[in-house]
RNA sequence: GCUCCCUUCGUCUAGAGGCCUAGGACACGGCCCUCUCAAGGCUGGAACGCGGGUUCGAAUCCCGCAGGGAGCGCCA
């Protein structure tokens, strides 16, 4: 039985983003749904635009999202070695050649042809050149077929055909020697025994070169799967101006890993029906061949449904963490793990980030300052005074302080006054919190503990008896 | 300009000739539930780019057109 394998091979140019992990995803999730091996390799033969910022965001956001690779990470950098032997290896078979064209010559190659509404490509002039020259600094090409054609059998395009005839004579060295990308590429893929390669559909052009360039080596190429692109929300290309940030930035606002990849696996990709995904559920469902042809363009507000989503179904214990993360960057320290996963379970189904969950949760963990003026004005006045005052005295008299216990109580004053629910629990919401909207009245006062919650309600009772003057710190 | 690719609701998609009065999801509107906010349930509006064929029958097959994208670099 072969084994797959499969790699991501992102260029350290640009800062990793969503495109860019939607290809990692597929090529991942294909090698785990076979068995097979993920392989990491970052393309950084160009030295002048590669960054060390782009590699960490690379590593950091895999390891974030949890695509873990069997090997690697691979530095095309630190193979140049391989490259120069393959390159020596190919002009001694006659599959590459020296060109001592200048890029002044080339250029007025490229415009002549350009006025001649052809397609500017290398004419081979010096494809048949006996000696070499000293002391000039070639190029080296591969030696392309000139007839016949390439058949790309693609996974998610179809059979693809080209004409040798319509293919030149590609760089594969530049002058000061160092290997150009199609070349890596195609040396990387076969030392590294690849035999998928699941990449952006902006490569399918790239591909019958690359096929030429394995058969010359003698070997047989890899599957192809070229996977169309991610858009931004406004349906124009992934970029700086339209939504392309870094993946951490997703980290940061508060989504989970598990949400994002089923986002985007759902990009050009479905199985039936089925929305959510867990990551088990998607190895298990995923195949490359039912992947769609046509560009997606990004939507957040389905982004953050699903977020929603997971955090519902997440273990508690995943959701602590992270909203532990979002209170320390709001300057809230915490490591009291009951009340954090106690409050991400009160409040996971009306949030749809981690970092709104921490905004909103804040009263929890510590006091919060003014009451909201409007829910205070309508809520915490002489009317409801009464009922704040049994609920007081219903609350201190408390033997268990639970959800249910709570509950009674606050049924029971309801009950007495001969009122809805609402006419308590209103109340009581901006007594505990400070404001008319949070989890179930009964969960929140339990979660805010005993001794916080009665010293609230010490608070509004004050409150209630006579506003504070203007500009009065509350507490 | 040449080559290659793509085209179903606003968006993500189902759809492999009759199961399509084109289904689901997000978003939006209405209703229900309800201590607030949500979540959830029900419900409404909303799409096969255009034109020719083939066929008893086409969103599905063929051809053309239009629109969009990619490549054509000593970038990756």
């Amino acid at each position: 039985m072969s084994t797959v394998v499969t790699r991501f091979a992102p260029s350290p140019t640009g800062l990793l983003h969503i495109g860019g992990v939607r290809t990692a995803l597929f090529s991942w999730l294909y090698a785990r749904h076979h068995g097979g091996k993920f392989i990491l390799r970052v393309e950084d033969t160009d030295r002048e635009r590669s960054t060390e910022e782009a590699v960490k965001v690379i590593l950091d956001g895999m390891a974030w999202l949890g695509l873990s690779a069997d090997e690697g990470p691979y530095y095309q950098s630190r193979r140049s070695n391989r490259y120069r032997e393959v390159l020596t290896q190919m002009r001694a078979s006659g599959h590459a050649y020296y060109c001592y064209c200048s890029k002044a010559q080339l250029e007025e190659l490229r415009s002549r042809q350009l006025a001649a509404k052809q397609k500017p490509r290398y004419d081979g002039r010096c494809r048949d050149l006996k000696e070499t020259r000293a002391g000039a600094e070639p190029v080296i090409r591969f030696r392309n077929p000139t007839d016949g054609e390439v058949v790309v059998d693609d996974q998610v395009h179809g059979r693809v055909m080209f004409q040798n005839s319509e293919l030149d004579d590609l760089i594969i060295a530049r002058s000061d020697g160092t290997p150009t990308y199609n070349f890596c590429v195609v040396v990387d893929d076969l030392d590294m025994g690849v035999t998928h390669v699941i990449r952006g559909d902006d490569h399918l052009n790239n591909t019958p070169r690359q096929m030429n360039m394995l058969l010359a080596l003698g070997a047989t190429p890899p599957v192809y799967a070229h996977v169309p692109m991610i858009l931004g929300a406004d349906g124009a290309k992934l970029s700086k101006r339209h939504g392309a940030v870094s993946v951490l930035q997703y980290q940061e606002e508060g989504y989970l890993p598990d949400a994002l990849l089923n986002y985007l696996v759902r990009m050009g990709w479905s199985h039936g029906d089925q929305e959510v995904f867990s990551r088990a559920e998607m190895i298990a469902a995923f195949d490359i061949r039912d992947v769609n042809k046509a560009a997606s363009a990004f939507n957040a507000d389905k982004l953050l449904w699903l977020n929603q989503q997971h955090m519902m179904r997440s273990p508690l214990a995943t959701l602590a963490g992270p909203l532990r993360a979002q209170l320390a960057s709001m300057g809230v320290q915490t490591d009291d793990l009951g009340l954090l996963e106690g409050v991400a379970n009160a409040q996971r189904e009306r949030c749809k980030t981690l970092r709104e969950m921490a905004v909103n949760s804040l009263y929890f963990f510590k006091d919060f300052g003014a009451y909201e003026t409007k829910a205070a004005s309508k809520f915490l006045n002489a009317d409801s005074a009464p009922i704040l005052q049994q609920l007081s005295e219903g609350l201190a008299g408390l033997a268990d302080w639970d959800a249910a216990a709570i509950h009674a109580t606050i049924a029971a004053v309801a009950e007495r006054a001969g009122a809805g629910l609402g006419k308590v629990a209103q109340p009581l919401r901006v007594a505990m919190t400070g404001g008319p909207v949070s989890p179930p009245i009964d969960l929140t006062v339990s979660l805010l503990g005993r001794e916080r919650a009665l010293a609230r309600m010490q608070r509004a009772l004050s409150y209630t008896k006579g506003p504070p003057p203007a500009g009065a710190p509350g507490t």
